[in-house]
DNA sequence: AGCACGCCGACT
DNA sequence: GTCGGCGTGCTC
């Protein structure tokens, strides 16, 4: 400063900054002279944004060029001493917001983990209830500790009062990354794996003689005889036996075993376990491949070395998983790194051991069950290439990768890896794809029953392909029974909503003491109420959908809003008392069956009954261990979970998943079917499913009699062609919504219209959803099928915008809000 | 997305 | 006469 040279040389630098709102625009700012050495792409700055907001930007763009309309803002503050987001992420967010047609924001707002997006308005809360030593802290971050004593919570606002400065950030960061502090979010509950107690015979009685003379010291003790030679036993054929499994092989009870262990001859051990029971042979860290494994591993590389996508198309059990692992390894071998991506609900404490035990401190899992705190760590070990493997679900797309060389996408068919709300509406597959293509890796797809999508670039050659269709080991395809109602009801073998068969086969399993899992698409227990003589229908009043009744409540619930009201046994439309129930949920097939076979014990899995603390994981633990013979469910039980004893699966009503109104219907049941078939029998012993439904005949249920995977896509890829589908034509769906009804519909047209005139027939509807009012605004919907030749996909989006601006100048359509999707699923 | 500025109804 | 409704436009 003393030197005027010095300061000559000074640059003034501006740097374009992504917020983390909802805009179109990034915006400039100026930097101060004492920040230029700390500015960088890809770090967050503090920046003022309007009158008083306080927001943490990220740097996209530096230049020496002042903007020349306005007059550029000072940033406050640099929070970052190194870059967050590299330039290649950019670049991916830049693609996401561009394909998916969304804000920059948007994308930054899905990508980064809440605790590093602190704003003014962010809270912060004091970590670590302990005594900790503070001397050495600063003056004014102990100023803020103290605070947060008295007060227990406070906005980055409040604490920019307390220091009578702007400027926070910086500290904050630093109170947050020595872990004095937590940045608030609901407190997500944590992760827990399982675990199980297993036991260890003591090393005093190894040799035969120590043996024989502890047996005899316990000749007046007979149930711990028991439960020493059936130890013995089990130990013969598994590596560890668990207290549960000597119980049940021996009959000895808690007491004797204890007593066992009080006296030395037991040690007990805590240990984590998988809830593939069938599978413990993947937990085994070295294994060997199958000819057959083998021989697809080989394939995947040398598809490698022209494609930069493979699918590998694997029925359930033919040991995908495996192959992952060798092709990670491989990865990191060469020295990249490695992402493996699941579908969240299939992201279970099952297959994050398994490669824990591969991959160990290499392992990082980005789960939505981790709190933000643990999210925001991830993060900073990615960065640090501290974690070379991520096992996580869709948003893990977004984290800091520095050299991939693998993505894997498993269950690379699932629905769930796109996003519907909010935007970013993206997918995690074709983004992974993308993400690969930045850095130069590959990408693995994995399922056992393809998109369509997916298997015709595949045969297309676009993608390499690779098929493993054989069951690892024993394993066999399940033996499958179709039902049809309404021949059973004929022959009066419909009981409530069991077929005889059905039935039968549950009663057998149970006696077998083998466990049954039931498959009901619906929650609650009544999906509608009807008046049987006006036919008046109870609705929700926010929504244009029928209200579910749910016995646990014992009240009418919106599926869509929340909204719940008083049951109605009167009609409020006629007046008469002939309220009848139609359809039925999970909640009304449990209390049937109990009435059926009241010694039956029942579990339900579905979005109710997994709400409390730890829901989900209990109700799964108590299934694995037995404490129930069935499992009612929703999709649910079909997606990801694994059971060794489960040998029958029920799906009470096909109908409703095949007939859904959406062009992936077919598609969509024909996977679900399979993957529900595939949770039966896993081991040795052929296990059944039973499919109940009032169409047998339908080419749907054919073909996943027949596993007949093949003949499904090529029905689905000929309808696909006639109807303008993908893979054939590209869909962008735009939802046009408002409060009050006319208004929506001659928004709507308008748009339909101002699309036509630039894109013509491409343009379908508008027209209502399925359900055409949701939270009280009405909802339109406009198509546009857009095919892949003559036009490009740039293009399109181009025209889509330059309507969607003049949509918007139009003030008679002011209030009316747009959603974008593309690709929609 | 926020939030301020701005122009028309029921109240101290 | 004011408080306040939410429509419109801007934020570097």
């Amino acid at each position: 400063m003393s030197n005027p040279e010095l300061f000559a040389e000074r640059k003034t630098f501006f740097v374009e900054v992504i917020l983390p709102l909802a805009i179109a625009k990034t915006y400039t700012y100026r930097v101060p002279f004492e920040l230029n050495d700390k500015i960088g792409i890809g770090v967050r700055v503090i920046v003022q944004f309007g009158r008083n907001k306080v927001y943490s930007a990220i740097v996209k763009h530096i230049t020496t060029n002042p903007p020349e309309k306005y007059e550029a803002k000072y940033i406050m503050d640099v929070v970052d001493e190194y870059a967050i987001v590299d330039e290649s992420q950019l670049k991916l967010w830049d693609w996401i917001a561009d394909y998916y047609m969304c804000h920059l924001g948007e994308v930054m707002q899905a990508a980064l983990p809440a605790a590093l997006k602190m704003a003014s308005e962010t809270k912060i809360i004091a970590l670590a209830k302990e005594e900790r030593d503070r001397s050495d802290l600063s003056d004014k971050a102990f100023l803020v500790l103290d605070a947060l004593d008295v007060a227990g919570e406070l906005s980055v606002g409040d604490v920019s009062k307390i220091l009578g400065q702007k400027s926070v950030f910086p500290l904050l960061k630093s109170l947050f990354e020595s872990g004095f502090i937590q940045i608030s979010e609901e407190i997500k509950e944590r992760y827990k794996p399982k675990t199980k107690t297993f036991l260890i015979f003591s090393s005093l009685y190894s040799d035969g003689e120590s043996k024989r003379i502890l047996l005899d010291s316990l000749n007046r003790a007979p149930k711990q005889q028991d439960a020493v030679l059936g130890f013995m036993q089990l130990s013969k054929t598994k590596e560890d036996v668990s207290r549960q499994d000597l119980m049940e092989a021996t009959g000895c009870g808690a007491g004797a075993i204890t007593a066992l262990i009080d006296k030395g001859v037991f040690e007990v051990k805590q240990k984590v376990v998988s809830r593939f029971q069938g599978m413990d042979v993947l937990l085994t860290k070295d294994f060997t491949f199958s000819e057959i494994q083998q021989k697809a591993f080989e394939d995947i590389n040398t598809h490698f070395e022209q494609k930069d996508v493979v699918l590998l198309h694997g029925v359930t059990a033919s040991g995908k998983t495996q192959i992952y692992i060798r092709m990670i390894e491989q990865a990191l071998a060469s020295g990249k790194n490695a992402l493996y991506l699941l579908p969240e609900i299939a992201l279970t404490t099952q297959i994050t051991e398994r490669l824990k035990l591969h991959f160990g401190n290499d392992l990082g899992v980005y789960h939505s069950k981790f709190n933000d705190n643990e999210r925001a760590e991830v993060w900073h070990k990615v960065l640090k290439n501290e974690f070379k493997v991520v096992i996580g679900a869709r948003s893990a797309v977004f984290l800091p990768f520095r050299d991939l060389g693998l993505i894997i996408v498993d269950e690379e068919h699932e629905n769930s890896y796109k996003q519907y709300d909010p935007a970013p509406r993206y997918h995690a597959r074709d983004t992974a794809i993308y993400l690969a293509h930045l850095h130069y890796a590959k990408v693995l797809l994995g399922s056992a029953t393809p998109s369509v999508e997916s298997y015709y670039n595949a045969k297309a050659n676009k993608y390499g392909l690779v098929e493993l269709l054989q069951r690892f080991g024993e394993a066999q395809l399940p033996e499958i029974e179709i039902i049809n109602i309404p021949e059973a009801a004929r022959k009066d073998e419909m009981h409530s909503y069991f077929s005889a068969s059905l039935l039968k086969g549950i009663e057998e399993a149970v006696s077998k003491k083998e466990q049954v899992i039931l498959f009901q698409n619906r929650r609650g227990h009544t999906p509608f109420v009807q008046c049987s003589t006006c036919g008046y229908v109870a609705k929700c009043v926010n929504c244009d959908v029928s209200l579910t009744y749910h016995k646990s409540s014992n009240l009418l619930h919106c599926h869509y809003c929340g909204h719940s009201e008083n049951t109605v046994n009167v009609c409020p439309g006629c007046g008469m008392p002939h309220m009848e129930s139609k359809g039925f949920g999970t909640e009304r097939v449990e209390e049937e069956l109990e009435i059926l076979m009241p010694n039956l014990r029942i579990g339900r899995l579905d979005l109710d009954s997994t709400k409390g603390k730890y829901g989900f994981d209990r109700i799964i633990s108590a299934f694995d261990d037995h404490e129930y013979d069935v499992l009612i469910g929703t999709q649910m039980v079909a997606k990801g979970l694994d059971f060794g004893r489960v040998s029958l699966i029920g799906i009470l009503n096909a109908d409703t998943i095949i007939n859904f109104p959406e062009f992936r219907a077919y598609e969509r049941a024909f996977s679900l079917f399979s993957q529900v078939a595939g949770r039966a029998g896993r081991r040795q012993d052929q296990g059944k499913v039973i499919i109940q439904t009032y169409t047998p005949n339908h080419r749907v249920i054919e073909q996943v009699v027949n596993h007949d995977y093949d003949g499904m896509f090529m029905k689905e890829v000929t309808e696909r062609k006639n109807f303008a589908y993908p893979p054939f034509y590209r869909i962008i769906r735009i939802d046009v919504k408002h409060p009050d009804q006319q208004q929506t519909l001659d928004s709507a047209q308008k748009l339909a219209n101002l699309l036509r005139t630039s894109l013509g027939n491409r343009i379908l509807g508008p027209e209502p959803p399925l359900v055409a009012r949701v939270r009280n605004h009405y909802i339109q919907t406009i198509t546009l099928k857009i095919e892949r030749t003559n036009i490009s996909i740039q293009k399109v989006k181009e025209l889509i915008r330059t309507a969607l601006l003049h949509f918007e100048l139009d003030k008679l359509n002011a209030g009316v809000r747009t959603v974008i999707d593309v690709d929609p699923y």
